[in-house]
DNA sequence: GACGAACTCGTACAGCGTGCGAGTGGTTAG
DNA sequence: CTAACCACTCGCACGCTGTACGAGTTCGTC
């Protein structure tokens, strides 16, 4: 019951064709993005790929190692200008902006990246990159990882915590609007014993999130650099 | 065969000897802080309590709600002083160093603090707490939620980053020593391409990591409550 | 035609969170 | 004294996970 010739597969294709690193990695973003960490499983992933679920392990050692790349993935998206470009202080705010707008775009990042080392080749060039930045603006020795360091704690931190709270959003299924009526509603029942927190979670509501947690960004990252200005070149 | 009067159990004890939620919570804490996320299951953490797996559901309606739990018993752990027994910046100080000790003595904290909401009683008195101390600094509005959102983002960052570090000294079996040095050796294998780097790790290698990283901690803060302080009472 | 490397993948295993429903002991109502 | 009820325990089972293993397929090279 062979078929006839000029209908048959044609050698399966000149050279097979094959899964590849760069594939799975790009998939893996597409999935973490979409769905989060628990939304990544590898049997789903070769699914997507249309492969067999253990065929994966070949090109990548283990998820965990899988991840690691998809982390170095995201610190390659992130801007630091040359010194020369543009001012420490703009620049500074460049790389802040750019480090947290990665941070929106990735929101399993932080759930991720505080429980390993991750030094890809992409980490290694943001590390030099702000380092160099930082020296431009008159940073020495220690003060010069102190500063760099602290601006990246800041701005993860800052990042990480909104996107908790746009997570929150997200899942909660309602729209923002009704989220944060929501919101308020359920801080006021609890409110009695906490005013300070009401009168906050009050001041908020009056805002959109998003103009919210990007003032609340600006604010403590101006003030931080505020405090660095005066402590370079000394 | 019964046994005499007085050696008899007493009403096999008023009641029932039965499990419970602060038992679970307890339980479960020094799973997690000894085992990290991933080394509590609930079949282990029954087993520790001598119950069986799903004798817990009774108590927690799902591993995820325990989890809950356990990151406001985090919350409430953290000293923030009365703004009267203290000025502002050294209240600041010992409310950011307390909160960064509770993430040091609870690494598993970082990687499930942002994927929840998590404004649990004690969360609340946190945070609570925490406007009151700033708005005696003289913070007020939306500059009072923005100073301490802003404080607490860098501490959290920071710490974050800390654990990152200490556990992967703590998992790689080395002595701390044996780990820097081998640090370094690695970051100058990688460093043709990245010299910037290379000094900075060598940069902080010369010191004990916990001084360096404690620095690293100061420095920042120090930094970001002196922009803070221009910003107060305007 | 044979061989080894590159690559795929079905099967299997141990572990996970947890829904379900049966069981059990203590308290209370009739 | 019995029966009903409640608070609580727990074995079983389901569907899911990461991944070790080894057999299978296709390729380029002799």
């Amino acid at each position: 019951m062979r078929e006839p010739i000029w209908t048959r597969e044609r050698k399966a294709s000149p050279a097979r064709e094959t899964l590849s690193r760069e594939q799975i990695v790009a998939a893996a973003m597409q999935v973490l993005d979409a769905e989060g960490v628990t939304g990544l499983s590898m049997r789903k992933l070769a699914a997507k790929l249309d492969a067999g679920a253990t065929s994966l392990y070949w090109h990548v050692p283990t998820k965990d190692d899988l991840i690691d790349l998809l982390i170095d993935e995201v610190w390659g998206e992130i801007d630091v200008p040359e010194p020369e470009l543009a001012g420490w202080r703009s620049g500074a705010l460049l790389f802040a902006h750019s480090l947290r707008a990665a941070v929106l775009r990735h929101p399993w990042l932080p759930e991720v990246m505080y429980t390993r080392p991750s030094m890809g080749p992409k980490g290694m060039v943001l590390g030099s990159r702000s380092l160099m930045l930082f020296r431009g603006g008159g940073f020495t020795e220690f003060d010069l990882d102190h500063a760099v360091s602290s601006v990246m704690s800041y701005v993860l931190g800052c990042a990480s915590a909104e996107v908790a709270t746009r997570e929150m959003v997200r899942n909660s299924g309602r729209s923002e609007g009704e989220w944060t009526a929501e919101m308020l509603e359920r801080a006021q029942q609890v409110s009695a014993d906490y005013p300070e927190m009401r009168a906050s979670v009050r001041r908020r509501t009056t805002q959109q999130l998003d103009t919210a947690l990007t003032a609340n960004f600006v604010y403590g990252l101006d003030a931080l650099l505020d405090g660095l200005q005066t402590r370079a070149r000394s």
